[in-house]
DNA sequence: GCTTATTGCACAGTATGCTGATGATCAGTA
DNA sequence: TACTGATCATCAGCATACTGTGCAATAAGC
């Protein structure tokens, strides 16, 4: 790696080269790949469900009644984002939007019969995708991978306009 | 695969809790994190250059008078992306497109002064956000993790409507 | 030389993500 | 209670990314 660019008049020789050397690079084309597998195995099993679309599924799932902005805190998305991704969930029938009795700015989300019939379906797909993202990593390596990035993540959190918050008041 | 739900009078009790186990929800959160700091480094030191935009130009930087499509593989990108990235680097004046000689359906990207200076000039805030994105790991866990990702971006490249290319006949 | 396949570029349409702004509402305080 | 600041949802606008389509030009096969 040791560039021997001494002798060169040129003082802008050692100009960055190789991408690959980035880890931001990396982290698009592994973002990348990842959104491409996901997509294929969905669409091989017949389904119409993006990456994002199946994290809020999931998560309206898993915390029935929570309002968006608890939503978008909980899986890291832009509150923004939640709104066009809900009203597509909505569309397809797989999420219900109600008002929040409690609060009358808030929409209560929760998942329908069609919702929660669509997950479980969909579940050998996207186990699928996910180990179609990691073949070419041994077992080990995964696991390691998927450490690191978490790692990573948990320092850089606040770092991104959609940080990841805990849920506060799950209501049992 | 085998699923044991028999004693179990919910089918679907064993469902998907917790995302941070999945590879490509990492994966987005990294990602997200990473343009992020991109954005901000930039900000802070006065340029307006997304990710993707500084991608293109040190490809064109390193080899001028390459074609789109090229370009395209050689960051791997989408061939329909590179027209609006291309489209508003030029706009900035840091890239020229000229109708190539040879083929007439090409054009053949240059970096002006302009954008060779630009690339100069960021090279400190860049450097400062790919520490930044991997803060919180240490020295030899940023290498661990940027080697498997590159491991299992080369095991997924052919996946992706945008696999990485080698060029051919770089005009050297 | 003519047909066919391929390639380079662009556009329409959809889905993320983000910045910044707005309207409605809520909560704490003077 | 009236005021103030935060919060929830949404929208407008910009920049990726991708699918699919189309056009023009080149290359390859015969």
């Amino acid at each position: 790696m040791l560039m021997i660019s001494i002798l060169v008049k040129l003082p802008w020789e050692n100009r960055v080269k190789d991408l690959n050397d980035k880890p931001g690079h990396l982290a698009r084309r592994f973002q990348q790949i990842a959104v491409a597998v996901f997509h294929a195995e969905m669409e091989e099993a017949g389904f119409d469900l993006t990456p994002v679309q199946y994290a809020a599924l999931v998560a309206i799932a898993a915390h029935p009644g929570l309002d968006q902005a608890t939503l978008a805190g909980t899986i890291a998305y832009d509150r923004t984002t939640i709104t066009g991704v809900v009203d597509r969930l909505a569309q397809k029938g797989l999420v219900v939007r109600s008002p929040s009795p409690r609060d009358r700015r808030a929409h209560e989300l929760s998942i329908t019969k069609a919702g929660d019939k669509t997950l479980q379906q969909i579940e050998p797909a996207v186990q699928a995708a996910q180990r179609a993202m990691m073949r070419g990593l041994t077992a080990a390596e995964g696991k390691e991978l998927m450490r690191l990035m978490r790692k990573a993540i948990a320092a850089g959190n606040e770092l991104s306009r959609a940080p990841m918050r805990e849920m506060a008041g799950a209501k049992s």
